[in-house]
DNA sequence: TTAAGGGTAATTGAATACATAAATCAGAAA
DNA sequence: TTTCTGATTTATGTATTCAATTACCCTTAA
């Protein structure tokens, strides 16, 4: 499914993959950088030099150049004007444009979905991921198990959506949007994980889902297109509340990309 | 204002470019490799070995891999599961979608400068331009030359308009989409260009063009958002009539990329 | 005749050596 | 003290070499 097939290691499975050093050194120098500037180690604005590169992870030029031309692709770094990169930072009306652009494009997808008909299997188990949420949601306190469970399906269902427009144009497009790290499905899902009114978030993105699928079974193209775009806009008013205190205080630890946006 | 700095070179300028041989061995591999995709040269589907490319054109692999890579993400290529890579192939619904995706991102963009405001500057620019196709479109009969002026104009608005939402992030994902060949801003403007109708369609899309201003003029989001869609069915309109002839009857012969079209 | 096995050729991945351009620093002169 | 110039150093761009994997073909046995 995924259009980008050769080196697409997606960023959570940095620690997985079995046994580690197993892996290519091209796949080992993406994986190991991309911790390395979404951790915050090579800060927002840095030059990256090949060399420097070189020494801190293990293999030789070719596969870090790999890597570099991989991360500004999707978008972590710039191509400076005479050779190197540098750490991209975002601005918060970038990150908002993002999110916006993730709505959109997921609008987009939906609505041809529903014109064109979404397989029924993939639909069959879209419902399955969404009554499993149901599930999760039934406790009406929230643990935290009960958030990383919701994240995950939440994760799964948005996949499932993408095979439901048969568009690999669109999904291509889509997945670029989504690599950047705070434009991700749940990138700011968890923010508010522990006030009160972190659980009805949910409900409601959980009702959008449902009625998304609804539409879509429905044909009606234009109403799964809007309720796909105000579906990321719970993603926006996360962002704002996490940038709201001072310094990100309402920042997620697990949001790493924290540290790439540039507050002004 | 490229999102791609290093290597981003349009292919509009493969000729120029000043005198050749001067470029860089990775730029020249760029711009050749595309050439011969584009050309046919390198049928759709074919794998495509390093060492041959190394070959036709002049310079070692390294260049040469660059050039792979950039042609992967740019979407003319897909990266084989065991190494290599071969010619992409694109169904009509495939260029269908792309055009789509075009519309969709040109209308966020126009939205959000709309919503935003447009700096003056940029969209007296912008008058300017229309103001010049105006006077070509004032002749009745529309001679090559006019044609051909009028892709140039068409191209430098639809520039101007990617500055208008001062958004990097859309405008960046916005230059991935087309940067296939057939998603282009005037991809399929000149299809008919002997046909009676051929000018009346100009005059149609030169139309959308000034009301896209005025609404974004006006703050009118969601108008300015509608009409950059349906302006983008234009260009579905010309795919479907340039693809109905047997054999591309209809396609113009400056359409490069019609090699690439699988025809079912 | 077909299938399985091994061996060879070809191709990509990785590393290194080489070339070239840019940036920095030192020194001298204004 | 400042600025210009030149040399040195450091970085990237390019080529080449080496390694490892894969694919293909040929041989042999069932």
């Amino acid at each position: 499914m995924s259009a980008i097939k050769k080196l697409a290691v997606s960023p959570d499975l940095t620690g997985a993959e079995g046994q580690n050093g197993s892996e290519s050194a091209q796949v080992r120098a993406l994986l190991r950088l991309r911790e390395l500037i979404l951790s915050g180690e090579l800060a927002g604005g840095t030059r990256i030099a090949e060399l420097a590169i070189v020494e801190r992870i293990g293999v030789s030029r070719t596969p870090i150049r790999a890597a570099l031309m991989r991360l500004e692709q999707e978008g972590l770094l710039e191509a400076l004007p005479n050779g190197g990169y540098a750490v991209k930072t975002f601005s918060e009306r970038d990150i908002a444009d993002a999110i916006e652009l993730r709505g959109t494009l997921e609008g987009l997808l939906v609505r041809l979905a529903a014109e064109r008909g979404a397989p029924a299997v993939v639909m069959a188990e879209a419902k399955e991921c969404l009554r499993q949420v149901d599930a999760v949601l039934a406790d009406p306190a929230l643990t935290d198990e009960a958030f990383s469970a919701y994240v995950d399906f939440n994760e799964r269902f948005h996949a499932l959506l993408y095979e439901m427009a048969d568009s690999p144009v669109t999904v291509r497009q889509l997945e670029r949007v989504v690599s950047l790290p705070f434009a991700s499905a749940s990138a700011f899902v968890v923010v508010q994980s522990n006030s009160p009114q972190a659980r009805d978030m949910l409900v409601v993105a959980q009702d959008q889902h449902w009625q998304v699928l609804d539409a879509i079974e429905r044909g009606e193209g234009t109403r799964a297109e809007a309720l796909m775009r105000e579906h990321s806009r719970l993603a926006q008013r996360n962002l704002r509340h996490a940038l709201s205190g001072p310094g990100g205080a309402h920042m997620p630890e697990s949001m790493k990309a924290m540290k790439l946006i540039r507050r002004r």
